[in-house]
DNA sequence: ACCTCTAGCAACAAGAAAAGTTACGAGATA
DNA sequence: TATCTCGTAACTTTTCTTGTTGCTAGAGGT
Protein backbone atom coordinates (compact mmCIF):
# COMPACT_ATOMS: atom_id res chain seq x y z
CA UNK A 1 0.00 0.00 0.00
CA UNK A 2 2.75 2.47 -0.51
CA UNK A 3 2.37 3.52 -3.75
CA UNK A 4 -0.90 4.08 -3.75
CA UNK A 5 -1.63 8.06 -3.44
CA UNK A 6 -2.27 9.82 -6.52
CA UNK A 7 -5.28 11.17 -9.24
CA UNK A 8 -8.63 12.04 -7.48
CA UNK A 9 -9.64 14.72 -9.85
CA UNK A 10 -9.50 13.84 -13.40
CA UNK A 11 -11.32 17.09 -15.10
CA UNK A 12 -12.24 20.76 -14.24
CA UNK A 13 -9.09 21.92 -15.45
CA UNK A 14 -8.02 24.63 -13.97
CA UNK A 15 -9.25 28.06 -15.42
CA UNK A 16 -6.62 30.14 -13.26
CA UNK A 17 -3.28 29.38 -11.78
CA UNK A 18 -3.86 28.63 -8.18
CA UNK A 19 -0.25 27.53 -7.51
CA UNK A 20 0.04 30.34 -4.94
CA UNK A 21 -3.10 29.59 -3.33
CA UNK A 22 -2.33 25.48 -3.17
CA UNK A 23 1.52 26.41 -2.31
CA UNK A 24 0.80 28.97 0.80
CA UNK A 25 -1.68 25.96 1.80
CA UNK A 26 1.04 23.36 1.99
CA UNK A 27 3.61 25.81 3.54
CA UNK A 28 1.50 26.30 6.77
CA UNK A 29 0.73 22.38 6.97
CA UNK A 30 4.23 21.77 6.78
CA UNK A 31 5.39 24.16 8.97
CA UNK A 32 2.85 22.67 11.62
CA UNK A 33 3.61 19.04 10.76
CA UNK A 34 6.77 18.97 12.03
CA UNK A 35 8.81 16.18 10.03
CA UNK A 36 9.40 15.54 6.68
CA UNK A 37 6.45 15.72 4.16
CA UNK A 38 6.40 13.80 1.26
CA UNK A 39 5.27 14.81 -2.35
CA UNK A 40 2.90 11.69 -1.81
CA UNK A 41 1.00 13.33 0.64
CA UNK A 42 0.96 16.89 -0.48
CA UNK A 43 -0.33 15.95 -3.37
CA UNK A 44 -2.73 13.56 -1.75
CA UNK A 45 -3.73 17.16 0.17
CA UNK A 46 -3.75 18.85 -2.88
CA UNK A 47 -5.65 16.53 -4.94
CA UNK A 48 -3.05 16.14 -7.39
CA UNK A 49 -0.13 14.03 -8.44
CA UNK A 50 3.31 14.00 -6.99
CA UNK A 51 5.51 15.29 -9.95
CA UNK A 52 3.14 18.49 -10.24
CA UNK A 53 4.06 18.88 -6.15
CA UNK A 54 7.55 18.21 -7.34
CA UNK A 55 7.46 20.49 -10.40
CA UNK A 56 5.94 23.31 -7.93
CA UNK A 57 8.02 23.22 -5.10
CA UNK A 58 11.11 23.26 -7.09
CA UNK A 59 10.48 26.79 -7.36
CA UNK A 60 10.40 27.41 -3.65
CA UNK A 61 13.31 24.99 -2.96
CA UNK A 62 15.52 27.20 -5.37
CA UNK A 63 14.78 30.54 -3.91
CA UNK A 64 15.33 28.86 -0.32
CA UNK A 65 11.90 28.44 1.00
CA UNK A 66 12.04 24.74 1.45
CA UNK A 67 14.61 21.87 1.44
CA UNK A 68 14.18 18.49 0.14
CA UNK A 69 15.73 15.67 1.05
CA UNK A 70 15.76 11.66 -1.00
CA UNK A 71 15.59 8.58 -0.09
CA UNK A 72 13.80 6.56 2.81
CA UNK A 73 12.35 9.76 5.64
CA UNK A 74 12.88 12.24 3.16
CA UNK A 75 10.78 14.78 1.65
CA UNK A 76 10.12 18.37 2.03
CA UNK A 77 10.69 20.69 5.32
CA UNK A 78 10.60 24.48 5.14
CA UNK A 79 14.10 26.14 5.30
CA UNK A 80 12.67 29.21 6.67
CA UNK A 81 10.44 30.62 9.51
CA UNK A 82 7.08 31.18 8.49
CA UNK A 83 7.75 35.25 9.24
CA UNK A 84 9.92 35.24 7.18
CA UNK A 85 8.08 34.04 4.07
CA UNK A 86 5.77 36.82 2.72
CA UNK A 87 3.24 35.92 0.09
CA UNK A 88 4.98 37.93 -2.43
CA UNK A 89 8.23 35.30 -1.70
CA UNK A 90 6.19 32.57 -2.75
CA UNK A 91 4.65 34.75 -5.47
CA UNK A 92 7.70 35.31 -7.03
CA UNK A 93 9.17 31.65 -6.38
CA UNK A 94 6.75 30.22 -8.72
CA UNK A 95 8.30 32.76 -11.42
CA UNK A 96 6.30 35.25 -11.04
CA UNK A 97 3.67 34.53 -13.36
CA UNK A 98 0.82 36.58 -14.49
CA UNK A 99 -1.04 38.41 -12.54
CA UNK A 100 -3.53 39.62 -15.05
CA UNK A 101 -5.91 37.78 -17.50
CA UNK A 102 -6.36 40.62 -19.83
CA UNK A 103 -3.91 41.75 -21.82
CA UNK A 104 -3.17 44.06 -24.92
CA UNK A 105 -2.38 44.33 -28.42
CA UNK A 106 0.50 44.54 -30.13
CA UNK A 107 -1.01 44.16 -33.97
CA UNK A 108 -0.03 47.69 -35.10
CA UNK A 109 2.75 49.04 -33.35
CA UNK A 110 3.09 52.33 -34.93
CA UNK A 111 -0.94 52.73 -34.53
CA UNK A 112 -1.20 55.80 -32.64
CA UNK A 113 -4.64 54.92 -31.55
CA UNK A 114 -3.59 52.09 -30.26
CA UNK A 115 -0.63 53.48 -28.66
CA UNK A 116 -3.18 55.30 -26.52
CA UNK A 117 -5.37 52.38 -25.88
CA UNK A 118 -2.78 50.41 -24.22
CA UNK A 119 -1.33 53.29 -22.69
CA UNK A 120 -3.85 53.95 -20.77
CA UNK A 121 -4.53 49.97 -20.13
CA UNK A 122 -0.81 49.68 -18.73
CA UNK A 123 -1.42 53.02 -16.33
CA UNK A 124 -4.42 51.66 -14.65
CA UNK A 125 -3.00 47.94 -14.89
CA UNK A 126 0.56 49.15 -13.50
CA UNK A 127 -1.19 50.65 -10.56
CA UNK A 128 -3.40 47.92 -9.61
CA UNK A 129 -0.47 45.54 -10.14
CA UNK A 130 1.58 47.75 -7.55
CA UNK A 131 -1.32 47.72 -4.92
CA UNK A 132 -1.98 43.90 -5.07
CA UNK A 133 2.44 43.61 -4.79
CA UNK A 134 2.20 46.06 -1.87
CA UNK A 135 -0.51 43.72 0.18
CA UNK A 136 1.45 40.80 -0.57
CA UNK A 137 4.64 41.80 0.64
CA UNK A 138 3.12 42.78 3.98
CA UNK A 139 1.54 39.71 4.48
CA UNK A 140 3.47 36.82 5.52
CA UNK A 141 2.87 33.01 6.33
CA UNK A 142 2.85 33.74 9.92
CA UNK A 143 0.21 36.23 9.58
CA UNK A 144 -1.99 33.73 7.89
CA UNK A 145 -0.88 30.97 10.53
CA UNK A 146 -2.00 33.46 12.74
CA UNK A 147 -5.47 33.58 11.07
CA UNK A 148 -5.47 30.15 11.83
CA UNK A 149 -5.37 30.04 14.79
CA UNK A 150 -8.29 32.39 15.54
CA UNK A 151 -10.21 30.45 13.43
CA UNK A 152 -9.27 27.80 14.92
CA UNK A 153 -10.26 29.33 18.73
CA UNK A 154 -13.28 30.81 17.15
CA UNK A 155 -14.97 27.02 16.39
CA UNK A 156 -13.62 25.97 19.52
CA UNK A 157 -15.96 28.47 21.22
CA UNK A 158 -18.66 27.96 19.76
CA UNK A 159 -19.26 24.18 20.84
CA UNK B 1 -12.09 41.36 -54.65
CA UNK B 2 -15.69 41.99 -52.60
CA UNK B 3 -14.98 38.97 -50.03
CA UNK B 4 -11.36 38.91 -49.96
CA UNK B 5 -10.73 39.86 -46.28
CA UNK B 6 -9.74 37.76 -43.38
CA UNK B 7 -7.25 35.29 -42.13
CA UNK B 8 -3.80 36.37 -41.39
CA UNK B 9 -2.40 35.55 -38.29
CA UNK B 10 -3.36 31.69 -38.02
CA UNK B 11 -1.05 30.80 -35.03
CA UNK B 12 -0.05 32.59 -31.94
CA UNK B 13 -3.32 32.35 -29.53
CA UNK B 14 -3.47 34.88 -27.22
CA UNK B 15 -2.51 33.63 -23.86
CA UNK B 16 -4.50 37.23 -22.65
CA UNK B 17 -7.61 37.84 -23.57
CA UNK B 18 -7.06 40.84 -25.74
CA UNK B 19 -10.88 41.93 -26.02
CA UNK B 20 -11.12 45.28 -24.15
CA UNK B 21 -7.86 46.48 -26.04
CA UNK B 22 -9.17 45.40 -29.91
CA UNK B 23 -12.71 46.89 -28.84
CA UNK B 24 -11.36 50.03 -27.69
CA UNK B 25 -9.11 50.18 -30.53
CA UNK B 26 -12.23 49.44 -32.89
CA UNK B 27 -14.55 51.95 -31.34
CA UNK B 28 -12.34 54.86 -32.01
CA UNK B 29 -11.38 54.43 -35.41
CA UNK B 30 -15.24 54.02 -35.45
CA UNK B 31 -15.45 57.48 -34.46
CA UNK B 32 -13.13 59.16 -36.77
CA UNK B 33 -14.10 57.00 -39.68
CA UNK B 34 -17.87 58.22 -40.19
CA UNK B 35 -19.64 55.83 -41.87
CA UNK B 36 -19.91 52.54 -40.44
CA UNK B 37 -17.48 49.88 -40.06
CA UNK B 38 -18.27 46.34 -42.04
CA UNK B 39 -17.30 43.09 -39.23
CA UNK B 40 -15.26 42.55 -42.77
CA UNK B 41 -13.03 46.08 -42.40
CA UNK B 42 -13.26 45.38 -38.39
CA UNK B 43 -11.86 41.95 -38.65
CA UNK B 44 -8.96 43.04 -41.13
CA UNK B 45 -7.81 45.96 -39.10
CA UNK B 46 -7.72 43.44 -35.98
CA UNK B 47 -6.04 40.34 -38.08
CA UNK B 48 -8.74 38.24 -37.14
CA UNK B 49 -11.95 37.37 -38.81
CA UNK B 50 -15.59 38.65 -39.35
CA UNK B 51 -17.35 36.15 -37.10
CA UNK B 52 -14.85 37.07 -33.91
CA UNK B 53 -15.88 40.31 -34.73
CA UNK B 54 -19.41 40.00 -34.74
CA UNK B 55 -19.08 37.58 -31.77
CA UNK B 56 -17.21 40.42 -29.59
CA UNK B 57 -19.39 43.23 -30.59
CA UNK B 58 -22.59 41.87 -29.92
CA UNK B 59 -22.05 42.36 -26.23
CA UNK B 60 -21.57 46.28 -27.15
CA UNK B 61 -24.53 46.37 -29.26
CA UNK B 62 -26.74 44.78 -26.34
CA UNK B 63 -25.40 47.35 -24.22
CA UNK B 64 -26.10 49.94 -26.68
CA UNK B 65 -22.77 51.24 -27.34
CA UNK B 66 -22.61 50.40 -31.08
CA UNK B 67 -25.49 49.50 -33.23
CA UNK B 68 -25.48 47.11 -36.16
CA UNK B 69 -27.50 47.06 -39.55
CA UNK B 70 -27.83 44.94 -42.19
CA UNK B 71 -27.85 44.74 -45.98
CA UNK B 72 -25.83 46.92 -48.28
CA UNK B 73 -24.42 50.09 -46.55
CA UNK B 74 -24.81 48.13 -42.93
CA UNK B 75 -22.41 47.59 -40.74
CA UNK B 76 -20.92 48.81 -37.00
CA UNK B 77 -21.61 52.89 -35.84
CA UNK B 78 -21.17 54.23 -32.56
CA UNK B 79 -24.40 54.60 -30.86
CA UNK B 80 -22.73 57.20 -28.38
CA UNK B 81 -20.41 59.90 -27.66
CA UNK B 82 -17.27 58.91 -26.73
CA UNK B 83 -17.02 61.08 -23.98
CA UNK B 84 -20.24 59.20 -22.87
CA UNK B 85 -18.51 55.50 -22.74
CA UNK B 86 -15.92 54.72 -20.08
CA UNK B 87 -13.15 52.04 -20.04
CA UNK B 88 -15.58 50.02 -17.87
CA UNK B 89 -18.36 50.06 -19.61
CA UNK B 90 -16.66 48.30 -22.59
CA UNK B 91 -15.10 46.02 -20.00
CA UNK B 92 -18.88 45.16 -18.65
CA UNK B 93 -20.13 45.01 -21.93
CA UNK B 94 -18.00 42.34 -23.02
CA UNK B 95 -18.78 40.48 -19.80
CA UNK B 96 -17.13 41.59 -17.38
CA UNK B 97 -14.71 38.69 -17.52
CA UNK B 98 -11.92 37.73 -15.15
CA UNK B 99 -9.52 40.46 -14.55
CA UNK B 100 -6.81 38.33 -12.76
CA UNK B 101 -5.43 35.14 -13.69
CA UNK B 102 -4.29 33.72 -10.29
CA UNK B 103 -7.59 32.20 -8.71
CA UNK B 104 -8.18 30.25 -5.45
CA UNK B 105 -8.85 26.70 -4.68
CA UNK B 106 -11.46 25.25 -2.68
CA UNK B 107 -10.41 21.60 -2.44
CA UNK B 108 -11.02 21.86 1.28
CA UNK B 109 -13.65 24.53 2.55
CA UNK B 110 -13.50 23.34 5.52
CA UNK B 111 -10.08 23.31 6.22
CA UNK B 112 -9.44 26.32 8.13
CA UNK B 113 -5.72 27.09 6.66
CA UNK B 114 -7.39 27.24 3.94
CA UNK B 115 -9.56 29.62 4.56
CA UNK B 116 -7.37 31.76 6.05
CA UNK B 117 -5.20 31.97 2.95
CA UNK B 118 -8.16 32.54 0.43
CA UNK B 119 -9.24 35.09 3.04
CA UNK B 120 -5.98 36.91 2.19
CA UNK B 121 -5.81 36.49 -1.07
CA UNK B 122 -9.21 37.85 -2.19
CA UNK B 123 -8.87 40.59 0.24
CA UNK B 124 -5.63 41.71 -1.41
CA UNK B 125 -6.97 40.97 -5.03
CA UNK B 126 -10.02 42.79 -3.93
CA UNK B 127 -8.46 45.65 -3.20
CA UNK B 128 -6.33 45.94 -6.62
CA UNK B 129 -9.56 45.04 -8.14
CA UNK B 130 -11.53 48.31 -6.82
CA UNK B 131 -8.18 50.32 -8.30
CA UNK B 132 -8.50 48.87 -11.82
CA UNK B 133 -12.42 49.53 -11.83
CA UNK B 134 -11.85 52.75 -10.29
CA UNK B 135 -9.20 53.93 -13.37
CA UNK B 136 -11.47 51.91 -15.97
CA UNK B 137 -14.33 53.94 -14.88
CA UNK B 138 -12.52 57.67 -14.74
CA UNK B 139 -11.36 57.13 -18.38
CA UNK B 140 -13.32 57.95 -21.34
CA UNK B 141 -12.77 56.90 -24.60
CA UNK B 142 -12.60 60.67 -25.11
CA UNK B 143 -9.57 60.96 -23.43
CA UNK B 144 -8.03 58.27 -25.15
CA UNK B 145 -8.69 59.87 -28.23
CA UNK B 146 -7.02 63.25 -27.21
CA UNK B 147 -4.39 60.88 -25.81
CA UNK B 148 -4.10 60.08 -29.71
CA UNK B 149 -4.33 63.76 -30.90
CA UNK B 150 -1.36 64.59 -28.53
CA UNK B 151 0.40 61.53 -30.25
CA UNK B 152 -0.51 62.45 -33.55
CA UNK B 153 0.79 66.54 -32.94
CA UNK B 154 3.95 65.84 -31.38
CA UNK B 155 4.75 63.20 -34.38
CA UNK B 156 3.78 66.50 -36.84
CA UNK B 157 6.40 68.40 -34.93
CA UNK B 158 8.93 66.07 -34.87
CA UNK B 159 9.17 66.50 -38.54
C1' DA C 1 24.75 -6.50 -0.80
C1' DC C 2 20.04 -5.74 -1.43
C1' DC C 3 15.65 -3.73 -1.07
C1' DT C 4 12.63 0.06 -0.46
C1' DC C 5 11.55 4.72 -0.23
C1' DT C 6 12.31 9.18 -1.87
C1' DA C 7 13.10 13.30 -5.18
C1' DG C 8 14.58 14.82 -10.11
C1' DC C 9 13.61 14.93 -14.63
C1' DA C 10 12.15 14.23 -19.35
C1' DA C 11 8.67 13.10 -22.43
C1' DC C 12 4.11 12.34 -23.56
C1' DA C 13 -1.17 12.43 -22.94
C1' DA C 14 -5.40 14.67 -21.68
C1' DG C 15 -8.70 18.16 -20.92
C1' DA C 16 -10.40 22.70 -21.25
C1' DA C 17 -10.73 27.42 -23.00
C1' DA C 18 -10.47 30.86 -26.43
C1' DA C 19 -10.20 31.89 -31.07
C1' DG C 20 -10.79 30.63 -35.76
C1' DT C 21 -13.69 28.62 -39.39
C1' DT C 22 -17.61 26.98 -42.00
C1' DA C 23 -22.27 27.06 -43.13
C1' DC C 24 -26.58 28.78 -43.44
C1' DG C 25 -30.38 32.03 -42.32
C1' DA C 26 -32.47 36.77 -42.29
C1' DG C 27 -32.92 41.52 -43.41
C1' DA C 28 -31.85 45.55 -46.46
C1' DT C 29 -30.94 47.88 -50.66
C1' DA C 30 -30.11 48.55 -55.38
C1' DT D 1 -33.62 39.12 -57.82
C1' DA D 2 -28.86 39.61 -56.80
C1' DT D 3 -25.79 41.04 -53.46
C1' DC D 4 -24.26 42.76 -49.33
C1' DT D 5 -24.45 42.52 -44.50
C1' DC D 6 -25.22 40.86 -39.75
C1' DG D 7 -26.87 36.66 -36.60
C1' DT D 8 -25.98 32.38 -35.05
C1' DA D 9 -24.96 27.64 -34.46
C1' DA D 10 -21.74 24.03 -34.94
C1' DC D 11 -17.35 22.42 -35.63
C1' DT D 12 -12.12 22.79 -35.78
C1' DT D 13 -7.69 24.51 -34.39
C1' DT D 14 -4.37 26.10 -31.28
C1' DT D 15 -2.42 26.64 -26.96
C1' DC D 16 -1.94 26.13 -22.03
C1' DT D 17 -1.80 23.74 -17.87
C1' DT D 18 -2.01 19.74 -15.56
C1' DG D 19 -1.80 14.92 -15.26
C1' DT D 20 0.77 10.65 -16.20
C1' DT D 21 4.38 7.36 -17.12
C1' DG D 22 8.97 5.78 -16.94
C1' DC D 23 13.37 6.11 -15.69
C1' DT D 24 17.58 7.81 -12.81
C1' DA D 25 19.86 8.70 -8.54
C1' DG D 26 20.44 9.16 -3.71
C1' DA D 27 19.55 7.68 1.22
C1' DG D 28 18.57 4.40 4.70
C1' DG D 29 17.17 0.15 6.70
C1' DT D 30 17.57 -4.96 6.72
Amino acid sequence: MSMAANSKRKFEAMRNDSRLSRMLHVLIHMDRHKGAATSDMIANMLNTNPVVVRRTMAGLRDQGYVRSEKGRGGGWTLARKLEDISLLDIHQALGAPPIFAIGLTEDHPECLVEQAVNSALTDAFKEAEAVLVARFAGVTLADLARDFDQRFEQISKCR
